[in-house]
DNA sequence: GCTTCAATGCAATAGATTTGCATCAAGATC
DNA sequence: GATCTTGATGCAAATCTATTGCATTGAAGC
């Protein structure tokens, strides 16, 4: 949950109309304490909004490629969505439960991952270095 | 590319029959430098030997599941397939392009992920950790 | 020879995402 | 004010990846 986002402001920080739906898609992400899938976000709007799917992963798409979102991969099939790093973000791991599918945030700290070296020689372009998790969270282990 | 695996070693000692088409499969992952799709290796093989992509499939979801190969996700669509950590295979990050779509391994050591206290104090069970950089290759950057 | 069972093939289905094309509304232009 | 343009959205269909259900086959055990 982030108090501290403006979305319109991140919008037109990053050059983009702050249309209804795109802020209520970042407003889903934002004000979530965990990545959401495309259905999670889709499902959770088209309960007080009617809203096309499709929209849905155009905004995402967008959001994506405007780094104010991060397109998350999971042990599974569909991608999940969280903020981007930003002023109030920072990077982080993430833990996937590969029973209920569910994901968390972990700790920027939880776990220490040294990447300078690599972002200073490696010859290519670096845009990201994801961290997940994998296993199975506290309650599914009941 | 692998010489100092005996797949039907692996095999046996996972209880598994080695079935030829289970060997192709391993010896495909297994001799390839850098991971593999379900469809190129069921590319690869079908060229050769008839085989039905469902057993690919199948047969990639057994190895999985006994640890003889790992299921490496990528910022697409498709899971990439390398050699599990093993005595001869290391843990170690990944790149992958998200132009060509080639997926690459980086050194063990390039990046330092220390997640021994996470291990210790995660209140859940942890299966693995996965580490994957995204960006553009040295190739499509020209 | 007969039974059993795992491995495989084939067809159909599922789930997530993308594409093509139509529509609509807000501005810009005449 | 009428017209043109453009970006945002919706809807239907297609695509890609993976999975499921059911039939077949072939070797091992009896």
């Amino acid at each position: 949950m982030c108090n501290q986002c403006n979305y319109a402001d991140l919008l037109s920080a990053a050059h983009l109309d702050a249309t209804d739906n795109r802020l209520r898609v970042l407003e889903v992400i934002g004000n979530n304490s965990y990545p959401l899938s495309a259905a999670d976000i889709f499902k959770t709007l088209d309960r007080t909004y009617r809203i096309n799917r499709v929209t849905v992963y155009r905004i995402l798409d967008l959001l994506v490629e405007h780094e104010l979102v991060d397109r998350i991969s999971t042990g599974g099939r569909a991608f999940y969505y969280g903020m981007a790093p930003n002023a109030h973000h920072h990077p982080h791991p993430h833990f996937y439960c590969k029973r209920c599918g569910q994901m968390d945030c972990l700790t920027p700290d939880s776990l220490n991952v040294d990447s300078d070296t690599l972002w200073k020689t490696f010859p290519g372009r670096i845009d990201k270095v994801e961290v997940r998790v994998d296993g199975i969270c506290k309650n599914c282990m009941k």
